[in-house]
DNA sequence: ATAAAAACAGTAATCATTACTGTTTTAGAA
DNA sequence: TTCTAAAACAGTAATGATTACTGTTTTTAT
């Protein structure tokens, strides 16, 4: 565990994260700080992605299309993917603590937490559909 | 959309995943259906494993490890997986399909479905912290 | 100013999975 | 039971996301 020193590169990256709403991928997070910093590596961006994420700035997201995607806000909430378009957005309701508690009644052992996320179509390709 | 014809090495992998229900990955299959057939290849492996959980016959679990694991009970039901030792098991618990509509309540598009596992320390595990 | 620790850019390595190639099986018809 | 086209195979190469390595540059506390 070292102490963490500050780095222009991670700011730039945490500041991009702040400004999307929509989970970039480590490969668009690089694309994107590359305006700022045009030679940072995509090594950085993995591994101050990791690190934000290891230190709770971040978060990070696997939603089963085989890429981490990232959050930069983390407080404990559910993500939409459309099968459509693959867009990831934020879904607004409460946090379902009470369903550790049902998948616990007949099970043998401690769960703490549960990972969810809800797949359908999203409201532009609904649209696109009716055209 | 070729036509499907039969296979041993396929129906072995089918067999081998229905004495199991830890959800082993594709290489756990592979050193195991190798005891029968010693020079099955890991792509006939992976393809096989594609095909069946394309046709319905197996599922295939994104449980956020990295590595996928397969299951040949493709009833809809939930996953639990330990933080301590990895272990994949099943929950006994009905699948929770009012949640789709509660997400679904503020959200401006289609809910389909959702993906749930939960985590937490096995049966197992707990015994062992007490020793 | 100095120096140790941390971070960097660039690149090589890893690991799960998929794609390719020439050979063998399967299955239905001759 | 041949025969033949399609499918599957074994073996291997390629892909793609991510991690690890290396020598150089920044950071930060003395």
């Amino acid at each position: 565990m070292p102490a963490m020193k500050y780095s222009r590169q991670r700011e730039a990256i945490k500041e991009f994260l702040m400004t999307r709403k929509d989970h970039p991928t480590a490969d668009v997070v690089y694309s994107n700080v590359r305006d700022v910093f045009p030679n940072i590596s995509l090594g950085t961006v993995y591994r101050n992605l990791t690190l934000l994420a290891d230190i709770g700035e971040i978060s990070r997201l696997r939603l089963g299309d085989g890429v981490d995607h990232f959050d930069a806000d983390t407080n404990p909430h559910y993500h939409f993917i459309c099968t459509k378009c693959g867009r990831v957005s934020d879904l607004d309701i409460d946090v379902l603590s009470q369903i550790n508690d049902i998948a616990g009644m007949n099970f043998n052992g401690q769960i703490t937490g549960h990972v969810t996320y809800f797949y359908g179509v999203c409201g532009d390709c609904c649209d696109e559909q009716h055209s």
